[in-house]
DNA sequence: TGTGGCTGCCC
DNA sequence: ATTCTGC
DNA sequence: GCAGAATGGGCAGCCACA
């Protein structure tokens, strides 16, 4: 039988290992050793997914719940143990501790969590609905802490969260599994990329079954991602590339068996009931009786060019009013690969290839424009071309590839502009999580308002910090705190942080009505006081001219 | 019945 | 999404 | 160069609660 502490100590055990080699060798000695529907779990468990493909509806403040339930104090003491720690695990593993014991069984002294049993309770977590879900994920967590053991306790958390951070991924698990089989790690990780489906892939690798697992109709493939390129030159050095448009939309994989059409987004989730007209265009243009298509949709407004982003978001996921929003904002597909057709598997056919197969299967309305070019200058001419219609910039692809389902690699470069960057004034920080414990950890952004000399909310920035940038803010801003509320201090306005980003959004939630898009920190701006942060009335232009829009 | 907080997923 | 870090 | 971790804005749907 396979018991959750085993799995606990296995965790902790890779948590304290740096090499990927070590760990991949303890982890591949534990999975070899589990039956068959344990070795499902455990795998599955290891990357931090409770049950495959389905959500739990946890989060932090159900976790928090649960763990103040089973300590027998408030969510809030709860909260401030989160800010001393900075770990939901060691927070979980506390409440164990002093839980109280919520049956017989655990005055006994029960005799330990098996896999099966936990991931049963995160069935009955992910299978509640309606009025009383709530209070029902509440009381299965708070059933677990109470049979766990303190190590046990730290992954139940971690699990809830689908979150492990003991340096696992689905690289290091794929490994392991073929490493415990005796299997090509390749094969392996061919097999993940076209189910998405961990617990399947490791039983089939245990029973030597993988080649089983092959592209299919409405199994959806894991997508090919792009890597950030240098510039054009550097993406041209190899020769010729596939030079498209970047579009500022959402990816869609469809999958096409005759009349039935499914559209699947980036994380694989069936979209197909949200997107109605994205349905009938390729029923209507689509040859191929069955196919496997990728492509970005993108709104278009009426005057041909890019609708907001936001605008996107709002057709996405939609069960309501769909055909009232595919009105007002319609979406255009845009197809540039393929990879599946009429029961062939087109995955190591070369792009170019594959391009020249969607051509054939589709019609040329519905096909994202490309061509393949090795002269510099052409090529930075269709990149101002994209910028100039609203889009974010270039795909340059190397022609000779295979489709490489869930690698971000060189074949594919994405090439966009460098916005100018604002500074900004540090207002506010949250303490951090996990490695940024006990440090501030993100940092709230205010832009000066001329007329009433206040500092005006544009977001938070968290990323673009070294760990030992990190630590010297934190002991700076520590002494300018004037406030502090739950995992948010307030500071007096002293710092000003160089912020870049890609976009200028506008904001409902912040109280300058404006939000960057992806910031990051540039630089720590010494030289610079707060009253010389930049105005409103700068980001409102900058909002005004962005991509392409005026002045071109 | 309306609303605000939470969660998951687009980028 | 972006970015940093250790292997 | 890769994989993992820590973090951004903003949307819809759902649930709790007033």
């Amino acid at each position: 039988m396979g018991s959750f502490l085993a799995f606990a100590q296995i965790c902790q055990k890779a948590a304290g290992i740096g090499s990927s080699l070590e760990k991949v060798e303890i982890l591949a000695g534990y999975l070899r050793d589990l039956q068959e529907a344990d070795l499902g779990i455990a795998a599955t468990f290891l990357i931090g997914e409770a049950i495959p493909g389905q959500e739990l509806g946890v989060g932090p403040s159900i976790l928090y719940d649960a763990l103040a339930r089973a300590m027998g104090c408030t969510p809030g003491q709860v909260a401030d143990l989160m800010r001393s720690t900075g770990d939901v695990g060691l927070v979980a593993a506390a409440a164990a501790e002093k839980k109280r014991p919520l049956s017989l069984a655990a005055f006994a002294g029960s005799d330990g969590l098996e896999l099966a049993e936990v991931q049963g309770r995160f069935m009955a977590i992910a299978r509640a609905s309606g009025r009383g879900s709530q209070e029902a994920r509440v009381k299965n967590l708070h059933y677990l802490f109470s049979e766990a053991s303190p190590l046990e306790a730290q992954f139940i958390a971690r699990l809830a969260m689908e979150d492990m951070r003991i340096g696992v991924g689905e690289g290091l698990a794929r490994d392991a599994i073929a490493r415990a089989f005796d299997l090509d790690p390749e094969e392996v990780e061919r097999g993940y990329n076209l189910t998405s489906n961990l617990e399947l892939v490791a039983k089939r690798a245990r029973e030597g079954r993988l080649a089983e697992l092959g592209v299919a109709i409405n199994r959806p493939v894991k997508m090919m991602l792009a890597q950030i390129g240098e510039n054009i030159p550097a993406a041209l050095a190899q020769g010729a590339v596939a030079v498209e448009w970047k579009y500022d939309g959402a990816r869609v994989q469809i999958h096409k068996d005759g009349p039935a059409i499914r559209v699947f987004s980036r994380r694989l989730e069936d979209v197909t009931a949200s997107l109605p007209e994205i349905v009938q265009v390729v029923r209507e243009r689509v040859w191929a009786r069955e196919a496997i298509l990728d492509g970005e949709v993108v709104a278009t407004g009426g005057d041909g060019r890019p609708m907001p982003f936001q605008d996107i978001l709002r057709r996405f996921r939609r069960k309501y009013d769909v055909d009232r929003m595919a009105r007002s904002v319609p979406l255009k597909l845009n197809l540039f690969d393929i990879l599946y057709l009429d029961g062939e598997d087109l995955l190591n056919r070369t792009l170019q290839e594959r391009r020249r197969l969607l051509t054939k299967a589709a019609d040329q309305g519905i096909l994202a424009d490309q061509v393949v070019c090795a002269d510099q200058a052409a090529v930075q001419k269709i990149y101002d071309e994209a910028l100039a219609a609203g889009h974010e910039g270039l795909m340059l692809k190397n022609p000779s590839s295979p489709y490489a389902p869930g690698k971000r690699g060189k074949n594919w470069l994405k090439i966009k502009p460098v916005m100018e960057s604002l500074d900004l004034v540090v207002t506010g920080a949250r303490w951090g999580e996990g490695k940024r414990a006990s440090q501030l950890g993100s940092f709230r952004l205010g832009c000066r308002d001329v007329q009433t000399g206040e500092l005006l909310d544009v977001g938070w920035v968290a990323t673009g910090l070294s760990e030992d940038l990190l630590a010297e803010l934190t002991g700076i801003l520590r002494d300018l705190i004037v406030k502090e509320s739950g995992m948010e201090v307030e500071v007096a306005p002293q710092v000003v942080f160089e912020v870049g980003y890609e976009e200028i959004q506008r904001s409902p939630s912040y109280s300058s009505g404006y939000a960057l898009r992806f910031p990051r920190l540039i630089a720590v701006r010494d030289d610079k006081s707060p009253e010389e942060a930049d105005s409103l009335e700068r980001i409102s232009e900058i909002f005004r001219i962005q991509r392409g829009r005026a002045g071109s």
